[in-house]
DNA sequence: GTCTATAGACGGATAGAC
DNA sequence: GTCTATCCGTCTATAGAC
C-alpha cells in the first residue's frame, strides 16, 4: 500500500487510523483523545507518537489516506468522461454525478469505513480549525478546478462565480446528506435516517441538479 | 430581558454569552476553555460557574438566547402568510424564504452578534455532541414541523419524505452558505468569500427553489 | 517496534474570603 | 457578585528499558 522505505507493522498503523478516523467522526478532533485511539486500536499509547509523530500529523494521514483515492477517482471519471466527448461540453449531470455520486458511492460503503469518512469529512467543511482547513484546501484544488471548469464549459450561460456559489451549495446538501443532523425531525415523528441508503443518491442527485440549473437570480445590481 | 428572581448584572452575564459564542464557533465547544471564555470577556473565572453553573449549561445558553428569537420570528412570518392567504395553500417561495430567508437576514447582522451565531449554528448541525444534538431537536421541533407541513400543503403531488429529504438537504446548502469553507476554492484563484453578501440571499433563495421544485427521482422501486 | 513511567501543561470546577 | 487560590483529573509528548 505504501512504499515507505521503513516497512512498519501495517497493522499497528492501520489500527490506528481506523480508530481515529471513527472516533474524530463521533467526538471531534479536540474531542478525541490519543488515549481513547489507543485504546480502541489496542495499541500502546506511544505508538501513535512513534507512527505518525503528532497528533496533528495523525489527523493529516486520516484525511490524505482516503481523500487522494477519492479525488483521483473522482477526476479519473471525468477524464473518461471528457476523452469520448472529444471536446464537446458534457451534460451537467454526468459532471455532478462525477463528482457527488462518486462521494457518494464511497460513502455507501459502511464495512469497508468510507461511510464513516464520509460522515467524518462532511463534519469538518464546517470546522473551521485553522491547520484542517489549509491541508484540505491543498489536498482539493486540483480536483475542483477540473470540476469548475468542467461546469464552466457545460454552462457557458452562467458566470463562473456563479457556478461556484452553486457548487458550494451542493457541496452543503451532499454533506449533509451524509452526516447532518437528521435527528432534528425525529420529534416530528419523522426520520430521515433508517430509510433506504439505495435512494438516497438519486434524491439528492435530482435535488442538486435542480438547485444548479435553476433560473439564475435577478438582472445585475 | 430576563425575569429571573436573582437579578444578575446582565453586563457579566452577556459578555460571556457574546465571548462564549465567538471562541465557541471559532474553536468548537471542546476548543474553547472556560479561560478563553473569561479572559475574552474580561471577566473572572468563576463568573462563568456562577452564572451558568456549568460548560454545559453555558453552551445551551449561548444557543437558547438566539434561536428563539429566530425560530418565533419564523412561525410568527409563516402564521402572518397563512392566515392572509385563508386556507389556501402558500407558494413554496414563501414557505422558503420565511424559514431560510429570516436565517440569512439574522446572518447579515454582523455587530449585533448574528452572523456569529448563524456561523456557530451551521458548524453546530453537523457536530453529533450527544446533548447538543437533543437540546436543538428540542429548540427546533415545533418550528420545523409547522414548516414542513406547509411544505406538504403547497406540494401536494410530493411525498411528505421527499420533502423532509429536501428540507434537509436545503439546510445543508444554507449552513455552508454561511458558515462553510469557502476556502477550498482559494487555490483555485477564486473565492466565495469576498462577495456582497446582499447577493447571497437571491443566490440561496434561487439554487433550494430550484432543488424543492426538482422532478422527482425515478419512480418507486 | 513496543512497552512503562512520567514530565509538564492545561482542563473544569469549587471553597471560602471579601 | 466578584475575587484568589487550589484541588484533581486529563491531556500530549517523550525518555528510556526491553
Amino acid at each position: 500500500m505504501r512504499d515507505d522505505s521503513a516497512k512498519t507493522s501495517p497493522d499497528t498503523r492501520s489500527r490506528i487510523l481506523d480508530a481515529a478516523e471513527v472516533l474524530f467522526m463521533e467526538n471531534g478532533f479536540d474531542g478525541t483523545s490519543m488515549r481513547m485511539i489507543t485504546s480502541r486500536a489496542e495499541v500502546n499509547l506511544a505508538a501513535v507518537n512513534y507512527h505518525f509523530g503528532t497528533k496533528e500529523l495523525l489527523i493529516q494521514e486520516v484525511f490524505r489516506r482516503r481523500l487522494t483515492d477519492l479525488n483521483n477517482a473522482r477526476v479519473a471519471v471525468l477524464d473518461q468522461m471528457e476523452a469520448e466527448a472529444g471536446g464537446a461540453p458534457l451534460k451537467p449531470s454526468r459532471i455532478v454525478d462525477a463528482f457527488f455520486g462518486t462521494a457518494l458511492r464511497m460513502a455507501a460503503d459502511v464495512d469497508g469505513g468510507g461511510h464513516t469518512f464520509m460522515c467524518l469529512l462532511g463534519r469538518t467543511y464546517t470546522e473551521p480549525n485553522e491547520f484542517v482547513r489549509k491541508f484540505l484546501a491543498e489536498e482539493y484544488a486540483e480536483c475542483v478546478e477540473r470540476f469548475l471548469s468542467a461546469l464552466y464549459r457545460a454552462l457557458p450561460e452562467v458566470e463562473l462565480k456563479e457556478i461556484l456559489w452553486r457548487f458550494h451549495f451542493m457541496t452543503g446538501a451532499m454533506a449533509f446528506a451524509i452526516s447532518g443532523l437528521g435527528g432534528l425531525y425525529e420529534l416530528a415523528g419523522l426520520s430521515v435516517t433508517d430509510d433506504d441508503p439505495q435512494r438516497l443518491l438519486p434524491r439528492l442527485m435530482s435535488f442538486l441538479l435542480g438547485g444548479l440549473r435553476a433560473p439564475l437570480p435577478g438582472a445585475n445590481a
